[in-house]
DNA sequence: CATGAATGAGAGTTCATTCAT
DNA sequence: AATGAATGAACTCTCATTCAT
């Protein structure tokens, strides 16, 4: 009975949000987001307990969706090295035609409120390409280092390659091939 | 406004500043600068015109401190690699000895008040990294790749490099030697 | 140097907070406040830590003013009754004088916010009158009573008389007299 | 509206609210109330016209049941001053067994909401205790006063003695015993 | 009737900035 | 120059009330 919440306007709010934030910064105020959504100024608080929860919650939610996007069309019979590459490409592709939410990412990784458990659960969503790394690893493609390290290389060198993809979208292919090159060329253990 | 005269206020102020943002986020208020500077809160409008000032010109700061400790020791006979492992070294040991400015750079990079100019700015006071890569590029040590993508890629690798040495600082030295490798393996040419 | 604060804006923000607040109730706005004081928003929280603190400094300050009040021209050598009577009477008299500021003692009374410390604070301003009490007592002119319960009643019995003082000036005095007899007999030991 | 169904869910808003405003005050959310009520928040409404007629009624309520517990087994038989006794521990018993009802209807008392149509009305609960007051006027047991200022000191008197009954109960007999005393003999005439 | 999502005015409080001292 | 009181716009969040379901 009575009305029920709406995800749609769940996800207005924060699709909203998505886009407040990432041309305004995490300061823009809460009554930006819920215009831009086309809703009353409390109905925010509705659905989000507060202006912090609604960040952690995008947070996990681009992460979420990203760790989707890594492993769409992914398949455990690939040779590791083709797996990786799909991997890349999945990644990227994502970044460039997900400007905002990729944008809003970096501002909330640096932000105070980001709370460590939202921070560890989205760690947990990239079990598989944890997964994939520890093989390469142990299977003597890569050195011999920490998968952690791996991965954080992984995302660096693939942040940065977005970056000149969207920048230079004429060359977009091209770093996106240079990129996996100097990923995968680096990390290897074939030096 | 003529050159004010302390410089010490001026240099109190800056490094309360960094201190702070990086403890508290760039939305920290100005009188926890002033109190932490132990300075009265109208001194920081004396000496900067505004927040944005202060916090661009603390970015401008920090690069420019970063952009001489890289080169410091710095020898133009040194062979290209030797020279790019020597600054590749001062980077990340900068960047574990000064965990603060570290942050705050990350901090300040995403923030939407960073002025396109400052940003320019800061880019002008690597020049000598900028001709050292761009010589690594044409005597082909490296692939053909802009120069801009080198220095980005440098840029991600070494500081995903300083979190680990950060967070394990018994394989500080490690990290920092993997971290040439990868580097060095992922751009050169010799694949 | 710098400005210094205003003990006038402090009582400015005092008396007008004791007339929005009798007048509107604590739940009143602090733009009111400031408003009725010819002050900005923001300067009641330079003087006042929050809208809590200047509630219960209000209720220090009322019951500081109404201890001085109810000593004035008391006389240690007096014989008790007439000590007593000297009491009440100032007593009533600030009530009846200041009716607003009554009015709001007992709106912070009974208000969740009041701070024990606070009520504890304010009990100790008639340490003089508790004095007397227990004298009063001791010396067998009142019945055997905890002297809490006696100024209980005293302060019951005053308000009391002060209400029909207020609400019929012309026989103010004679309700100022009966209410001193009813205490006074109702407490005497010689029943 | 006509008159709702159910008898229940109105009192359990009663309840609900009395033990909600004794604790966190009139300030306290609706929602809070139907939540305590177990009903949801809309309901308040269908019972009620708004937050201020709740306290109102609530406020004519709690009056109305002291007013009933003040004559149970009330005799008009019985003397003067033991007619008077037992309505006197009738009062402070229920004020004992009833704090939260008691804590509100002072917290009511001062509130600037309260209709004086209400506060009139629930005069007229008392017109027995009126009339025997007046009666004992009349028949000089009491001083020549006004029979509201009677009314008010009884008030006042129980009041205070309800409090130390509570705070000490193991001496609650004796305040009861005592606070009468203290009442009658202040108000009788033959002193 | 009962529900609870939706509303939006209004609350207390913060804070960058100004300016009297 | 240095100070810090003064400012008031702007913020997040609350909540009584309405109304679609």
């Amino acid at each position: 009975m009575a009305r029920p919440r709406s995800e749609d306007k769940r996800n207005a709010l924060l699709a909203a949000a998505t886009q407040v934030f990432a041309n305004k910064g995490l300061s823009a105020p809460t009554s930006a987001i819920t215009c831009a959504a086309g809703l009353a100024e409390g109905t925010l608080f509705v659905y989000f307990k507060g202006k912090d929860e609604l960040i952690n919650t995008l947070y996990e939610d681009i992460k979420q969706e990203l760790a989707g996007a890594m492993l769409a069309g992914y398949s455990k019979d690939a040779p590791i090295k083709a797996r990786m590459h799909h991997v890349w490409n999945n990644y990227v592709e994502w970044g460039v035609q997900n400007p905002d939410r990729l944008a809003l990412s970096h501002k909330i990784k640096v932000w105070e409120g980001l709370k460590p458990e939202v921070q560890e659960a989205t760690m947990a969503r990239f079990a598989e390409l944890h997964s994939l790394i520890c093989t390469a690893i142990s299977e003597k493609f890569f050195q011999d280092l920490p998968y952690e390290f791996v991965i954080a290389m992984l995302s660096a060198q693939a942040e940065t390659t977005m970056q000149f993809m969207r920048q230079d979208p004429s060359n977009s292919k091209v770093y996106k091939e240079k990129g996996f090159e100097v990923f995968w060329n680096g990390l290897s253990s074939k030096s």
